[in-house]
DNA sequence: AAATTATTTGCTTTTTTATGCAAGTTGTAC
DNA sequence: GTACAACTTGCATAAAAAAGCAAATAATTT
């Protein structure tokens, strides 16, 4: 898209580029916001010393980095976003009028949350306060937040109680925000995490991963499911593509 | 496309064209409207004041921004981000190491949730899924998420089980969002909001009631609290500000 | 219709804001 | 330690905003 280019740039727009740089890149430089926007050092300095002073950049010597996530910023700035809207429409049309949706976080997540269409009745439980955030604009939705210690790092409710919650509940399906993932199955790094995964899992009849493509293939330290356990793998890619290959015996169905 | 109008253009027409061009390229600068509607600059800038006053449109330096542009919520007000942030100083002067606090939601507590400083260990408790993710950005803060159906409307977990969950907590202090607020009180207009703050308040030592000034006389249809179970009034104002001499005798303290 | 009042608009002056530049200081890297 | 980049501070300039005033216009009353 392009975009007609005014000579003028204001100030509160300048700053909002910069916030967008940074929500891309985690970081940038004064000098190459310098040139980029066309104005001098001193003045992205102060830019950064302001958005610095209402919390929302961190910044450091030579430029700024981001906080660890700046859930105001709009779909559109995140990475991959034409990607994880393929995988988002794919995974919506799994989803039926009434049925039960337990879901994790997650940027793919929060592009089914975004795309969701309007009619659906569906009731959703989540242990994410951002997708449960993003699926109240849907009026036809309701949403039921599962409540625990928020988790600094992955911002998902975690902790015995959120587990035994997820074990009282009877889901028809359960979509995972996925981290690692390869023939042997899912996989996570946060131990906390991996057990209220597990739990979602247990809790739901069917279970679907949506990933993007240059995640396949990746292993981390704790196993979360199985491959057999997946009933469906939702990839931006074409179903018979060849990186999917040695997953089509694994798993239910691949999207 | 180059019109030249001589007929006279009435104010609202006017206005109605600035909208018009925010909402097609969101932005505008006040020179090119000047030029565009043939009128001075004076009377551009009352319009788009006008239009701020109304919450239409995010004036800035230079010109205006439309409501849906790119930054962060806490600087699209910049009108009563500065009031709301002397109010989060003081509210959080009352904050000591190691308590317990639980709060719902609302832009000013949004404020507190920001402003607090980094060293403080404080467990917080809340139903507002917006706020508990603010509040994980500070490493030293515990929060628990109470979970819940999410209320469309106000963005919190409400129902009989949050309630039973707040009945469980007991929390130091208690800080609440406040819609309506007069002498005799905090008011509100969601019924089932009212039952969750209610217990908030039941299930605290203290409670605070952060409000600018110019909410303060207003009621709404249901009743949350008495004026005199609130502990600490706390506004923008000055303590002694005559505004506020009614409450004297009323609540606890004016900060 | 005439008179009165209120509103709108442009102009001038003063104040504020934004930005770049220069000089001196601090921080980082080799 | 030296060298260089990044930062800070103060200052100059230009643009924009605010405040006050007066003319023009619109709305209201009589």
């Amino acid at each position: 898209m392009i975009v007609t280019e005014n000579r003028i740039m204001l100030k509160k727009e300048r700053q909002a580029q910069i916030i967008k740089q940074l929500n891309l890149h985690n970081k940038v430089l004064s000098s190459d916001l310098s040139l980029e926007l066309n104005v001098s050092e001193d003045t992205i300095r102060r830019d950064l010393n302001e958005l610095a002073l209402e919390n929302v950049i961190v910044k450091v010597h030579g430029g700024a980095l981001s906080k660890s996530y700046n859930f105001t910023a709009t779909q559109a700035d995140t990475y991959a976003y034409d990607k994880k809207n393929i995988i988002a429409h794919k995974a919506i049309s799994l989803f039926r009028e009434g049925m039960t949706i337990l879901c994790s976080g997650g940027t793919t997540m929060r592009a089914i949350a975004n795309q969701l269409p309007e009619n659906l009745h569906i009731t959703f439980f989540t242990v994410s306060p951002l997708i449960a955030l993003e699926l109240t604009e849907h009026p036809n939705v309701e949403v039921i937040l599962l409540g625990g210690k928020l988790s600094n790092t992955s911002k998902i409710s975690v902790g015995g109680e959120v587990v035994s919650k997820i074990n009282e509940i009877k889901a028809d399906l359960c979509i995972l925000g996925i981290n690692g993932f390869n023939e042997d199955g899912i996989s996570d790094s946060d131990y906390e995490v991996v057990q209220v995964k597990k739990a979602m899992i247990k809790a739901s009849k069917q279970l679907i991963a949506p990933i993007i493509s240059e995640k396949l293939n990746s292993t981390l330290r704790l196993q979360v499911a199985s491959s057999d356990e997946v009933d469906y793998l939702i990839t931006e890619l074409s179903p018979d593509h060849k990186i999917l290959e040695s997953y089509q015996s694994k798993v239910g169905f691949i999207l």
